[in-house]
DNA sequence: TTGATCGGAGATCATTATAGTCTCCGATCG
DNA sequence: CGATCGGAGACTATAATGATCTCCGATCAA
């Protein structure tokens, strides 16, 4: 349950993997093509493109065109959030059809809906914790989101 | 993104009604049958006893057959969890297809995937953020979940 | 200035998941 | 016995997803 889309797995893995060239040692600046990403993660092709275009289209990453052309971060990896990602790709965070409900829309259970207060909290939980976590997260090992028991692990490389 | 199937929904509706009855005031320990619940919330009949049927086997409500049959709690409404109610319905969490990868599966990213261990620990967040929250909550009115901010509402029943 | 290389955008198709329906069975109680 | 309950399987329709194809405009370098 509450499974994410391959769009999503492949928006993340293009994050990561335009983050990690774009501030890595190697070939810092360098922008990032689409075909470099699909053939480095076995992605197909045009369907990365697309989800890049989305990305671009979100103001998560910058586009250029051309020869020599590719994708940079639009901002800091410690910038981006989990949640602004999956939003890009996805849409609202929205555990019900329910939960961002327009004039007009109706629900067939609302009239004795006994459940929604209390989804719309457990939604809201769990979106403080994707946007309380970063691409920069991803990146380095860091120790990520905590929600409770303070682990006593050892540290990353 | 990230949306429960209306079968969850049901099942959160019809765990809420039955603990609401059995531990109501009007008639305590009564028996809950599925067309009830179905005409209360105007949910088709047939998917709902698909619903109760799964969480009956899932031993989070005990059934009686028979006429004056239906449903009751298993165990109390604080022993039963949202990720119990959710996975008897839609199978365990699992941001990705390889959260519980078995032997012989294969992902065509594993070789070079950088979000795997990530993404696993947004996962467990989420679960202990689900597992945390019982059926008992949804009822009271109660506090539920706070990931952050200690809030300074007021006590409980 | 021309052509290869890039991203942008739209339509399209196949596959899968979901939502919902239909039918028949066995148990139970009056 | 028979009406009322849950249990279980097959089945259909619709929507979401994953993936592909085609054409366009921008850019840069030869």
């Amino acid at each position: 349950m509450l499974k994410i889309s391959k769009k999503s797995d492949y928006a993340l893995m293009a994050l990561q993997h335009i983050a990690s060239v774009q501030f890595g040692d190697i070939t810092p600046g360098r922008v990032v093509n689409t075909k470099e990403i699909a053939e480095e993660y076995n992605i197909p092709l045009e369907l990365l493109a697309k989800v890049l275009q989305a990305l671009s289209k979100n103001g998560l990453i910058e586009s250029h065109n051309g020869p020599k052309g590719g994708y940079l971060l639009a901002r800091s990896a410690r910038q981006i959030t989990i949640a602004q990602i999956l939003e890009s790709i996805e849409g609202p965070l929205a555990l019900t059809d329910c939960s961002h409900e327009k004039e007009g829309e109706f629900c067939m259970q609302r009239e004795h809906c006994n459940i929604r207060t209390p989804l719309l909290k457990v939604q809201d939980s769990i979106y403080q914790l994707l946007n309380n976590m970063t691409l920069g997260d991803m990146l380095g090992g860091t120790p990520l989101i905590t929600i409770q028991s303070p682990s006593t692990q050892g540290v990353e490389p």
